[in-house]
DNA sequence: AGCATACGTGTAAATTTTGCACAAAAAAAA
DNA sequence: TTTTTTTTGTGCAAAATTTACACGTATGCT
């Protein structure tokens, strides 16, 4: 199929969505001592947007974010949390869309429903970085990661959103225990400490971490990690859900 | 106006709604050691509700619930904050709206905006319950305060909404200053630690608390109250505002 | 076998929180 | 005016937590 055919066929699906509402995802990944977030890049406007989309009528806001992280990853079982709605009547300029479907051919009129009012629901996603493959859709070429504190001006209010989303990650990750889903299954100690610094933006001091995250019981030693490097490998963790699942509920 | 008169006028404002959205209002007060919240009760079918509404298609949601609270408290400048936004497409069981209408007079089809799947961003309020005079709206005849831990059954999921709202102010009322809307201007250390002990549902060491609450800098002493006891009487506080805009910056 | 490395734990100092005690204050009563 | 009563406001020590640093140890390389 041409891509514009998608195109059109994403026009036409325009009566099976909820009117008004739209979802925003802003999916976190860890890599290179960098958190980074998950972009997209429009053809031809080479303008740059968080992953999002529209929700059916009968799915609900988190179901619609799901379906778009999976679209967008490929990774399902994603810890996903709903942070703001962002419901101001002028969120942005609304050109891009108008622009973006012009360079597909398609010129939509003042009324079409893309160029609507929407309310987006914003929700993060934090997911491992190596399981991740960005995936673009119709409209974009290109998914990439973007440090967080380093990403191109976005569309719309996107900006706001993603600070919104990492002021939001900055003040759970203290007490609540979500930044394992950052990292691969297994990690080591210093990974854990290297993400917190990060997303936290202040060193801490590796002995007391170490201890705090061991006292949380949350923990499971798996086995040693070869390193190939001279001296002792670390300990590599795997971390339990079901102790945390006591401790958020 | 006869009352089916503004209800006609009502459901002929449909369009001018933004579709699929609603907005709901979970109004707390303090009063008698209780934390109230602020409920309607529908005519003839006696069902209760959460204050809520439409967004008109220019207005802002924030601004809707602010237009909301207006109308039914007859305060303005309000402390409001978005909490949550409630986006599964089967909240409830609609046939109390169906109901609600048909005992005016108007038998709702099927396709009726009013009857379609809206998303509700809900907000929460802290008034000062002294200064607010619960008003019922068209559909409404009373409007009245219930204890947060002993409400009637909610129609929708408007008891679930208020939970939501309640955990959430009680997760913030510890390390954002907030607490003070809920109260009178000027008010006694007292005062404002039992409304804390009613919140956060503990007891609270008095001396602590006053040592903690005047160490924020943001108590201003007023002027000593005549209680007509006999005993010392308290000292009256007001709350500094420009203080506060600097901690919660 | 010994060394370099950085991991894992032990411990003391500093700070904050908790619990309780008591004096000061002010209105009413004598 | 003096005493009585009650509750405020502050002081202080014990307990708990956080912070900072030091040291012993396991491991792979030389």
């Amino acid at each position: 199929m041409l891509p514009s055919e998608n195109i059109k066929d994403f026009l036409d699906q325009g009566p099976e969505y909820l009117p008004s509402v739209s979802v925003d995802c802003v999916i976190f990944g860890f890599h290179e001592q960098q958190l980074k977030v998950l972009l997209l890049e429009f053809k031809k406007t080479k303008a740059h947007a968080l992953p999002g989309g529209f929700v059916f009528k009968n799915e609900s806001t988190a179901e619609a974010a799901k379906r778009i992280l999976w679209e967008r990853t490929g990774v399902k079982d994603i810890y996903l949390e709903q942070f703001y709605t962002f419901g101001e009547p002028n969120r942005g300029n609304w050109d891009v869309h108008k622009a973006t479907m012009a360079s597909h051919g398609f010129d939509l009129t003042k009324e079409h429903w893309l160029l609507q009012r929407f309310i987006t629901v914003g929700y993060y996603a934090l997911v491992d970085f190596s399981k991740v493959k960005p995936t673009p859709d119709i409209f974009s070429d290109v998914g990439d990661w973007y440090d967080v504190h380093d990403t191109p001006p976005l569309i719309l209010d996107h900006n706001h959103i993603v600070a919104k989303a990492l002021e939001t990650l900055q003040l759970t990750i203290d007490h609540k225990l979500v930044g394992f889903n950052l990292l691969s299954e297994t990690f080591t100690m210093n990974e854990l400490q290297s993400l917190y610094e990060t997303v936290l933006d202040k060193k801490l001091l590796r002995a007391n971490f170490q201890r705090k995250m061991l006292n949380l019981g949350i923990l499971e030693r798996v086995k040693k990690k070869f390193t190939g490097k001279a001296h002792k490998p670390p300990f590599v963790y795997r971390f339990n859900a079901e102790a945390l699942d006591k401790q958020n509920s």
